[in-house]
DNA sequence: TGGAGATATGAACATATGTTCATATATCTG
DNA sequence: CAGATATATGAACATATGTTCATATCTCCA
């Protein structure tokens, strides 16, 4: 059993994937690490939105960033973390419907 | 790449996580299931707040629920989640806190 | 140096969410 | 059936959170 801090750590973690904004720039580095504005073009999201939640996945170090010039490079900065979004798409993507009960 | 509406699903299952009273309530039912009044005074919590959080971790069959007599005995529903859970709790044990450059 | 492009940030706002309190529902037992 | 115990649920409330708009900051180049 993880210690109080460590649980909410936890838990804090999970929240910042529990949004589907940041989880779709999240997958999105995942498939292809790109630069701010690409990622904005490609989710079809303001700057501002994309920036803002960039800050909090730096921040947790789910992402990294790295500057070419005028322009930041984002991609996934945690195999583990990484790994486990994976897992979770492939686990929603197995389960099975059981609402029709033909 | 998950479909949209699979990338929100995810989204939900990390966001019900995300919350540390959920995440402790879901730790405490797998280190022992038990029953709602045991939860709620294993965790120092209200039986109203366990219940109402009960409902979504059970609506999202994260746990489930199986009762005995008056009681209500919950237990962990899903082994891949839980698992993930606990692979979550291993990684924020083992992550090497850098912020001491000595 | 000044301006343009790219990103970050702050304020404001509407909405979502967690918690509490009160009460309803269900189950057993006398 | 009446009362007690266990759980579920609804309303209300304070706070947290995601989004937008405006603007600041940083970097390059003429």
């Amino acid at each position: 059993m993880p210690s109080e801090d460590q649980t909410i750590e936890i838990a804090e973690m999970f929240r910042l994937m529990g949004d589907a904004t940041r989880l779709r720039i999240i997958l999105a580095c995942r498939e292809k690490p790109a630069f701010v504005n690409e990622l904005a073009a490609r989710l079809g999201s303001s700057q501002s939105l994309i920036s803002h939640h960039l800050r909090l996945l730096r921040a947790a170090r789910i992402l990294k960033a790295e500057r070419h010039g005028k322009q930041v490079f984002y991609s996934p900065a945690d195999e583990h973390i990484s790994s486990m979004i994976a897992d979770m798409v492939h686990h929603v993507g197995e389960t099975v419907v059981e609402e029709a009960d033909v």
